[in-house]
DNA sequence: GTCGTGACTAGCC
DNA sequence: CGGCTAGCCACGA
């Protein structure tokens, strides 16, 4: 299924952060020169939620909440567990030491 | 071309 | 700390 060129661009910086990492939708819309996206980020991962070709998983809220995932939000902190990432009530511990930022 | 929607964010109370 | 509001962007109908 084709991407739209934003959405492209969107799994590009997916593509980026490395396991047991995470990053912000904030970051990732600051990567494609667009800071203020950040709402079409999340609307681009949404519509193309299929596969772990892109870890969608590790893209969280700025404020360190988990956000959403299409398969549920719960599954999305059952794979952040498994990088040894720690949450809370739906938030990160060590949001600030597993933060990765983009560019 | 316009409207509604959403996995968001920052500000204010 | 928690809840509400307004602003922002891309996409589909």
């Amino acid at each position: 299924m084709a991407l739209s060129k934003f959405g492209n661009s969107v799994l590009a910086a997916l593509k980026l952060i490395p396991p047991g990492k995470v990053t912000t939708y904030q970051e990732i819309a600051k990567y494609l020169k667009r800071p203020k996206a950040y709402r079409a980020v999340g609307n681009a991962l949404n519509k193309n939620s299929y596969v772990p070709k892109m870890p969608c998983h590790r893209v969280i809220r700025s404020n360190g909440q988990i956000g959403g995932y299409a398969f549920g939000k719960t599954k999305k902190i059952k794979l952040l567990e498994q990088e040894k990432i720690n949450i809370k009530q739906d938030r990160i511990i060590n949001f600030s030491k597993i933060f990765l930022k983009l560019k």
